[in-house]
DNA sequence: CTTAATATTAGTATCAGGTGCTAAATGTAA
DNA sequence: TTACATTTAGCACCTGATACTAATATTAAG
């Protein structure tokens, strides 16, 4: 789920739940309230007065299912979307290195450090998910070619060690050959002492 | 950069800046201003009341500060900050599968398509980054194998043609041997008629 | 010292998107 | 008809701003 519900805290006391006698209309508002939360849940970029449109009720109403539902407006729920991803980012942008450049020495070698956590691995075991490790080993990749843009071609890779989040990764990627806009990058991996991947990368570089 | 200035459209027409005189007090306004950007650009989510604590100045004068240097009020940075990282996260979330998926026959196949857009591209050449492919055919590969929890061992993959912003991609994974825990699958992705990526996964399932 | 320009601070009106409260109107089932 | 749930309305207030005007330093140069 995108906009976790759970992380909404201080769900207000509403005594009105208690009523024993629950009216026809309740089914129309319960299903309202349902279909607010989904909304929600989806689009939390949404206001009181857009939501009082699509469902046909005044923004009173909108407020009284917030509160019931406990749902923050749209300022927190934001601020909450933005926040949360404000790590993920850092870590998975396509925009720059995957993990922290600690090193370059373009056309030639690099290192970049990821710090591991819960976002970036399966839920039950904690064992971080390749394409974040891949992700980190790419984009070192590209970062070494002194190129506007490189594109992998080929990757020969290998996951060696399962990786648990909170764990920091240091990988090195080193230029071993070049034949004209063809680089050829091997990536390591380490935690600690181990080495955790392997990769061999065929990279290609445009000019435009 | 975690935020981009340059993503700041609309900056206003500071006449101040005309000024060709530029009295002794001019240095601290452009170091404060200069320091200012950065804090920004590191914490967006500084109200002008806390920039102006922390500069000693009055909030106008913040404020004078933003608007010569294009910087938007605080929910504007908010915004896009949670904006701008909501469609990555989704789509490369290591919840779900990248991409939609289409048919699956656990424990043999699998088809999912992922619809690539710019925000998994590079700026200039509207070229899809590697990591999203592989990411979709990583996580397909993962989910027709009918374990708990997979993880990739080996994979050796190429990709065949660039894909651009835009393009639908349609994924086919296939087990094609089975040895104990062991899992060979290959997975094929496809722009209309065209392969785009070719990759032959080995997942190892735990099982606890 | 005076002047002109810059730099800073102050104050006011206004806005969006709300909260929190009270009160009234509108169902609806018994 | 009544009791209760539900919905709507209205108002004061809040935050973090914008937009604008005006006053007050600060400072370099004549």
């Amino acid at each position: 789920m995108l906009y976790k519900a759970a992380s909404w805290k201080k769900v207000p006391d509403v005594e009105r739940e208690r009523g024993v006698i629950l009216p026809g209309k309740g089914k129309e508002k319960k299903e309202r309230q349902k279909s607010l939360m989904d909304k929600i849940v989806k689009d939390p970029f949404l206001t009181d007065e857009e939501l009082s449109e699509h469902f046909g009720v005044s923004i009173q109403t909108i407020r009284l299912d917030r509160l019931e539902l406990g749902i923050p407006e749209l300022r927190e729920r934001i601020k909450s979307v933005a926040e949360g991803t404000y790590a993920k980012v850092r870590s998975i942008s396509g925009k720059e290195i995957v993990g922290e450049l600690l090193d370059i020495d373009l056309g030639k070698k690099g290192m970049s450090m990821l710090e591991t956590d819960d976002s970036m691995a399966f839920e039950k075991t904690n064992i971080v998910r390749g394409q974040f490790i891949y992700a980190q080993a790419e984009s070192l990749a590209i970062a070494v070619i002194d190129a506007d843009v490189a594109l992998i071609g080929v990757a020969n890779i290998k996951y060696k060690q399962p990786v648990r989040s909170g764990q920091k990764l240091v990988a090195h990627a080193e230029i071993i050959k070049r034949r004209e806009n063809k680089f050829f990058v091997w990536v390591r991996i380490k935690l600690r002492m181990q080495e955790v991947f392997r990769g061999k990368f065929i990279l290609v570089a445009l000019d435009e």
